[in-house]
DNA sequence: GCCGTTTTCGGCCCGACTGTTTTCAGTCG
């Protein structure tokens, strides 16, 4: 079974955590983590780049001594470091650093004093009333862990993004009423437009820090407060969200800014170059000695160490800083460049509203031509669309197309890919259509190579336009499939398919790092809804947000092509331009 | 353990908050 960067990131995650409680050189933690960043963000197979015997010190972080060690994780699946380190401590006790509060030098004091190794040992010793008696800890650190073990069993690790909105914007909303206040927005990874945050952190400007933390800690949903200062201030909120709020006043809000909203590998190559030109970065500007030479915008921070401004969604240090420098940022998409959709249902199918309803909202929605993509029958849970059904759909949105002003209709279907790699309707209908839209339905797990085989079958089909929702991964209930992408995106290039970034906030799928390696091949992204209702429309901009952190600009995206330039560009429709031309 | 516009050694981002202290260590972001 090949291993996976993930896995081999997890080996080095799992060395730093022990390393860090054994007490050893931050310096030499802070590489395993770095390394294991590196290694799981990774865009190609790290132990498939070793079977080719690529260098693999290309990688961020990776020096001669961790070449040698993905070396041998490759081959053995783990490593000697690790397997010694497990021996002079117990694995189980890495939990510990989960819980907030307990870093590695307090995981390392209740180990020695208590023996305390596990999460439930350590509810334990804080109910019995033995932590306290550790030197160091006292009554409030033990009533503090306690709580956070509450909050740690009932904690779901991160939200989805559209989740977080929903606590974000009304927070956002109270912020602005308080007295002082003059800015209020939300940066960390929201404003990076991760696909899941794990907190929020707010940034506001007012002079009286003081006043506007008290204004926030009164907010209604606030379920509990962790910390209150004067300048900044952490809360946990009914749904569980936690929140940190930082204030500042207004001629340092561009550096807090850059500084809140991340990440943290790209504020760390910031300083870097700042500290190259004698200047230091930190959250109230740029200073050279004691003089603040930039702050008040993210722009003028940028610019005084010798970068173009960039756009919060690049921020990841995956070349933007060298882009930055170099003047070569990419032209980001937006949202008001998608002219279409090319992937929506009805209620002919499992969607929740006719024909002419999802024709009237995407018209509303800007959009110049919705494809009407229903499942095929026979897809898992669905209620599906039979050759018969498709041919009877086909001629109402013909009627339709007649009568409609601003949107046209695209007849297609969301047709299951079986699992020998076949389409789940005769070719004869298919063939009537504009637009054929691939998607596996069934058997998520096969293998990597038939599943990827499966895939490459389907797009051979002549009628076949787009790739939907590529590894069928829903976010924390559903892994990617298993599929060997590369080659995928490889055979869809030398066809003429594409491949599609399915906007739905719990989908997403591409990732951003596969819309980057599609980029990369030159295959076009279809940024599609996936509607199943008027409002599902509204998802695009989900879908635009990571195409964004892919670095996709307008010219790599399918949908932002008028019907005129995109006919040719579906293979269902521009075979039959050819017979009838 | 990595890395180089201080390049093979000596650095490695920087500041706020809390609790347990009695001037600071630990943790977090």
């Amino acid at each position: 079974m090949p291993l996976h960067n993930a896995e081999m990131a997890s080996v080095f995650e799992q060395i730093a955590d022990l390393l860090e409680i054994q007490g050893a050189n931050p310096f030499r933690v802070r590489a395993y983590r770095n390394a294991a960043r590196s290694v799981g963000e990774f865009g190609k197979s790290v132990p498939a780049m070793i079977e080719q015997n690529e260098d693999v010190k290309r990688i961020a972080g990776i020096g001669d001594d961790l070449a040698a060690k993905l070396r041998e994780i490759a081959a053995t699946g783990t490593c000697e470091l690790l397997t010694r380190l497990r021996a002079e401590m117990p694995a189980a006790i890495t939990e510990l650093l989960q819980v907030q509060g307990l870093g590695p030098k307090r995981v390392r004091a209740l180990y020695d004093a208590l023996h305390v190794q596990t999460i439930e040992q350590l509810r334990e010793a804080a109910e019995q009333g033995l932590i306290r008696t550790v030197p160091g800890f006292g009554e409030k650190t033990q009533a503090h862990i306690l709580e956070r073990l509450e909050a740690h069993a009932h904690k779901s690790r991160r939200f989805a993004l559209a989740f977080a909105e929903r606590d974000a914007l009304p927070l956002l909303a109270h912020l602005r009423t308080g007295k002082g206040v003059e800015q209020a927005v939300v940066a960390g990874s929201f404003r990076r437009r991760c696909e899941t945050v794990g907190d929020l952190d707010i940034l506001a400007t007012a002079r009286d820090g003081r006043a506007v933390i008290e204004h926030f800690v009164r907010y209604g949903e606030v379920r509990q407060v962790l910390a209150r200062g004067d300048t900044r201030s952490s809360v946990v909120l009914a749904s569980g969200m936690q929140v940190d709020l930082r204030v500042v006043e207004p001629e340092s809000f561009g550096a807090a800014l850059v500084y809140f909203t991340g990440s943290k590998a790209h504020n760390i190559a910031m300083r870097r170059i700042a500290q190259g030109l004698r200047l230091k970065i930190n959250e109230y500007g740029v200073f050279r000695g004691e003089d603040r030479i930039a702050g008040r915008t993210e722009e003028s921070v940028y610019a005084a160490i010798g970068l173009d401004w960039v756009p919060p969604e690049l921020r990841e240090r995956h070349g933007e800083i060298e882009a930055a420098h170099a003047h070569t940022l990419p032209c980001l998409i937006e949202r008001a460049d998608l002219v279409g959709d090319l992937h929506a249902h009805t209620r002919a199918s499992d969607g929740r509203a006719s024909l002419l309803e999802m024709a009237l909202a995407a018209r509303e929605r800007g959009l110049q031509y919705l494809a009407v993509t229903d499942h095929s029958s026979g897809a898992d849970g669905t209620r599906g669309l039979d050759a018969a059904h498709l041919g009877r759909q086909i001629d109402e949105i013909d009627a339709l197309n007649r009568t409609l002003h601003g949107v046209v209709l695209l007849k297609g279907i969301e047709v299951d890919i079986l699992e020998d790699g076949r389409l789940g309707l005769p070719d004869a209908i298919l063939e009537r259509l504009d637009i054929v839209v691939g998607a596996v339905h069934t058997g998520f797990d096969l293998p990597r190579a038939r599943q990827t085989e499966r895939v490459l079958r389907a797009l051979e089909h002549p009628s076949m336009s787009i790739l939907a929702h590529p590894t069928g991964r829903l976010i924390g209930e559903r892994e990617p499939c298993d599929i060997d992408l590369v080659r995928v995106m490889r055979r869809a290039r030398a066809l003429g398919c594409h491949l599609e970034l399915d906007a739905q906030p719990n989908r997403l799928d591409l990732t951003d790092t596969y819309c980057r390696m599609a980029k990369a091949e030159g295959v076009l992204v279809a940024i599609d809804s996936d509607a199943h209702d008027s409002a599902g429309f509204d998802d695009l901009r989900y879908g635009v947000d990571q195409a964004r952190r892919g670095w996709l600009e307008t010219k790599d995206v399918l949908n932002t092509r008028g019907l005129d330039a995109l006919r040719p560009l579906l293979r269902a429709s521009a075979s039959r331009l050819e017979r009838t031309s």
